[in-house]
DNA sequence: ATGTTTGCAAATAGTTTGCATCCAG
DNA sequence: CTGGATGCAAACTATTTGCAAACAT
C-alpha cells in the first residue's frame, strides 16, 4: 500500500460518510480497497487491487473486490474508465479530466484541460438527454510506443 | 439483412479494394458481415451481427464474425466502440462524430458536431504524443431513460 | 441480535486459440 | 494448386451468482 498523503487521508473520511449515507458497513475490506483505488497513480483493474490488497489483507478474495468497486461505483466512489479493452478499468480521479489513451500499449493517460472541461453541450443533445458527464477522449500513440 | 442503400454499395466497393490492398480474400463471410456492419443504425456487439447473419448464411460461426470484426479495426474498416460495458460493440461509422451514452439503458447514441470536431489538442499532449483520434464523450440519460 | 458482507465454489459470458478442412485467387 | 480463411471444440479470461459462515452496527 503506497504511505497515505493528506489528500488520501482526506478522502478517507469522506469515503466513511458516503458509505454511512448508503447504509453500507464500513469493513476493513472496503478501507483497503478504497485506500489502493484512490493512491492509485493510474486506473488499475480489479485484479491489480486485488494482488496489492492482498500483499497485507492475505485472505481477501477477488470478488470481494469485485464486488466492492462496483459498489463504489455506485455511490459514485469510483467511475469505470471507458475503454475498448477486457478487463475494466476504474478511475478514482473525480475531478474533471480528459483521457489519452495509446493504442499500442493500452496506457491511459489522465490530463487536465481547462478548455475542454469549460465545454458546451450542442443544444440537440441538451434538449433531448441528461447529461452527467463530458469528457474529451483522445487516442494514439504514448511517447514509448511512438519510437517503436 | 437490410436492403443496401446507394451508400452500402459505395461502400462494399472500396470495402473490396481495402482488403485487397491488405492481401485479404473476399470471402462470402467477410462480404456478408461488412454489409451487416455497414447498415447497422447503432453500434452492433460481435452476437448481434453474427444473429444477423446466421438469418440468411446459416452455418456461419461466431468466431468467424469475432475474428472477421477484429481484422475489420485492424485494416481501418471499423472502430472499436470506448465503452465501459462487456460485449465489444463495433462502430462502422468512420466519419468524426461523437457520442452520448446512457448510463442507464446503455445505448450510445453518435451525434455530429463541427465545434467539436475542431478542437484544438493541447500542446502538452501534442508535443509528447501522436493523436490520431479525438472523440467527445458525453454520458448520462437518454430521453427514454430520464422518464424513468 | 440481525441484516449485511465476505469467501468459496461453481456458473456464465465473451473472446481466443489449435487444428483439420475448405475455398478464393 | 496453395496459402489464407473457416468451423468446430476446447481453453481461457473476466465477471457474476448462490450460499453458508462471519462480521459490523
Amino acid at each position: 500500500m503506497n504511505v497515505g498523503s493528506d489528500r488520501t487521508e482526506e478522502r478517507l473520511l469522506s469515503f466513511e460518510s458516503i458509505c454511512r449515507e448508503h447504509g453500507l458497513s464500513i469493513t476493513p475490506q472496503r478501507v483497503a480497497i478504497y485506500k489502493e483505488l484512490v493512491s492509485s497513480p493510474d486506473h488499475p483493474s480489479a485484479i491489480s487491487i486485488f494482488n496489492k490488497v492482498r500483499e497485507y489483507y492475505s485472505n481477501i478474495s477477488l470478488d470481494t473486490v469485485n464486488r466492492t468497486l462496483l459498489t463504489f461505483q455506485k455511490i459514485g466512489l469510483a467511475k469505470v474508465v471507458e475503454s475498448s479493452g477486457d478487463p475494466k478499468r476504474f478511475d478514482p480521479n473525480l475531478e474533471p479530466h480528459h483521457h489519452f489513451r495509446c493504442i499500442s500499449c493500452g496506457e491511459i493517460i489522465d490530463f487536465r484541460d481547462e478548455f475542454y472541461d469549460a465545454l458546451e453541450i450542442p443544444a440537440e443533445i441538451k434538449e433531448k438527454f441528461v447529461v452527467l458527464e463530458k469528457k474529451v477522449h483522445l487516442e494514439g500513440f504514448c511517447d514509448q510506443c511512438r519510437a517503436t
